[in-house]
DNA sequence: GCGACAG
DNA sequence: ATCTTGTCGC
């Protein structure tokens, strides 16, 4: 079974991160995008018990049927540090993943990957510890800038970094609407991510395997919370 | 130095 | 993330 070990504290947290983002792969495409199956992954918290509950989905890459889910329940082992998102949610969505009677060729995060304080996000930590593909749809830009992209849905422009680096695209998935965040995580190309962001978002402005994801998990939290009281 | 900051 | 009903629109 695939482990994150939880830091003591953000240094030891930092040192691991720094470790694991040796083995990145940039230097593959990636899976075909609007083929084989695709998983969507996110959490959900109760602060009140410090739980976590996980949901991982799969889709038909080609379709966007659902073809299987999954579910876990965990408590939260690490406080939210923006930057140190991954020691907070990876765990319990691991157990989610793995729980899947299917592998998916892609995973898709709902935040950053490449487009990180120190370029190792969630996205990035999964894909380096499941081995599977994967690339990271945030919703906010976090502290990345970058120009208005064109209105059409299928334009973007780079996402920067303070350093002018280009870390990601901010990528139109609807005609007008604001657009997604998308950011390399592991083992695909960032031309191939924002490929398979738009054929995952054919209505709206989040792609299908993080709204479903999105509500499973909020679903099993409702139900590990009613089971307990 | 302080605040902002993926979820 | 979360606090949160009805309402507007396709």
């Amino acid at each position: 079974m695939t482990r994150v070990k939880t830091p003591s504290d953000e240094a030891e947290a930092r040192a691991i991160q720094d470790e694991l983002r040796r083995r990145v792969v940039l230097d593959e495409p990636g899976p075909e995008p609007g083929r084989g199956l695709v998983a969507g992954v996110d959490v959900a918290y109760d602060d009140a018990r410090d739980l976590v509950a996980a949901a991982a989905v799969v889709l038909d890459a080609a379709t966007l049927d659902v073809v299987a889910e999954s579910t876990a329940v965990g408590q939260v082992s690490f406080p939210y540090v923006p930057g140190l998102l991954a020691f907070r949610e990876l765990p319990t969505l691991l157990t989610a993943l793995e729980a899947l009677p299917v592998t998916p060729g892609l995973v898709v995060c709902d935040g950053y990957g490449l487009a990180h304080p120190r370029r190792f996000g969630l996205a990035c930590h999964l894909g380096v510890v499941t081995g599977l593909p994967s690339i990271g749809v945030a919703k906010n830009p976090f502290t990345f800038t970058h120009a208005e992209p064109g209105a059409p849905r299928g334009e973007s422009a780079p996402l920067l970094a303070a350093d002018g680096s280009v870390v990601g695209r901010a990528l139109r998935t609807q005609h007008g609407i604001k657009p997604v965040y998308v950011s390399v995580g592991h083992r695909v190309s960032l031309d191939n991510a924002c490929a398979h962001t738009l054929a995952l978002s054919p209505r709206f402005r989040i792609p299908e395997t993080t709204r479903h994801a999105d509500s499973l998990c909020r679903r099993a939290l409702r139900e590990a919370i009613g089971g307990a009281a």
